[in-house]
DNA sequence: GGCCAGGCTGAAG
DNA sequence: CTTCAGCCTGGC
């Protein structure tokens, strides 16, 4: 069916611009994105129209929360851009990239995989990690295979996750699964946490640390005003910002102006 | 072959 | 509190 969008909504840019790493440009245009057991393809028709292969229902009960559709991002790019040149620059670049509601638990292992790799190399373990233990779902297209939840880590020795290619990650990634499994780690109710317990919930977890867990925070839980500092926001910090953290500028949707910032550093100036 | 990548840990200053 | 080597692995 035909949904239109009016707000800042760029498909393409929301997908590679690193906060996911399973959506995927498949074919004619259509790019595939996934969450918990549904699977979305949607097309960018123009004229703020878009192609979507699911309905109505499934529309609004999952993929409007997902993409973050009641926020006004036109608003909050405005306000960004007219801090400084940079920012406006770093807006205009990433204009329609929309901070996404992912699955805790994904967003979570996906993180913790990410440290000291790139986003391609990111991707293929986590798509290793769903081909072998998760879930498929069968669409009108292909067959694709779901994240694999909890539990089904939760059958995974270590031994197995170390033929995944992961490193030392394997070892983070188990003891992700032990502390939630075990309730060490609150997981199920990080939702109700303020932003700073969230992240000391998370950071319990080895491996996890500032940057993982305000990933988390930021990409799963939405808390916007969290800016995951990674070698990219460093640099921008210390080349473009001269060491000041001109994101306290914008603190109240301070995630958002990050993925901008990054995009355009990782992207536009290199 | 050598070096480094979208961090974290643990040890030492 | 801050710094820094070492870490698995893949890609160049």
């Amino acid at each position: 069916m035909i949904m239109k969008i009016e707000d800042d909504f760029d498909i393409q840019k929301t997908a590679n611009c690193g906060q996911c790493f399973r959506a995927k440009e498949v074919q004619d245009g259509f790019y595939r994105f996934t969450t918990d057991r549904h699977v979305l393809y949607i097309k960018p028709l123009g004229d703020s129209n878009f192609d979507i292969s699911c309905d109505s229902d499934e529309w609004f009960k999952v993929w409007f929360n997902y993409f973050d559709l009641e926020t006004n991002y036109r608003e909050i790019r405005t306000k960004i851009a007219s801090v400084n040149d940079y920012f406006s620059e770093a807006a205009e670049f990433g204009k329609g990239i929309r901070i996404l509601r992912q699955d805790p638990f994904e967003t979570l292992i996906s993180f913790i995989i990410s440290q000291r790799r790139s986003i391609p190399s990111i991707a293929a373990a986590v798509n290793r990690l769903s081909e072998s233990f998760g879930d498929e779902v069968d669409t009108e297209f292909e067959t694709v295979n779901c994240f694999p939840t909890l539990k089904q880590f939760k059958g995974v020795s270590l031994l197995d996750l170390s033929s995944f290619g992961l490193g030392y990650r394997a070892e983070y990634i188990h003891d992700a699964v032990d502390k939630i499994y075990q309730g060490i780690v609150d997981f199920d109710n990080l939702h109700a946490y303020s932003d700073d317990s969230m992240i000391e919930e998370l950071k319990k977890i080895r491996g996890v640390g500032d940057k993982v867990a305000n990933c988390v925070a930021l990409f799963a839980f939405h808390r916007i005003s969290r800016v995951p500092i990674d070698v990219w926001i460093s640099r921008v910090i210390e080349e473009d910002f001269h060491g000041r953290n001109l994101f306290l500028k914008v603190i109240e949707y301070a995630g958002i102006a990050q993925q901008y910032v990054f995009y355009y550093k990782k992207f536009a100036t290199q």
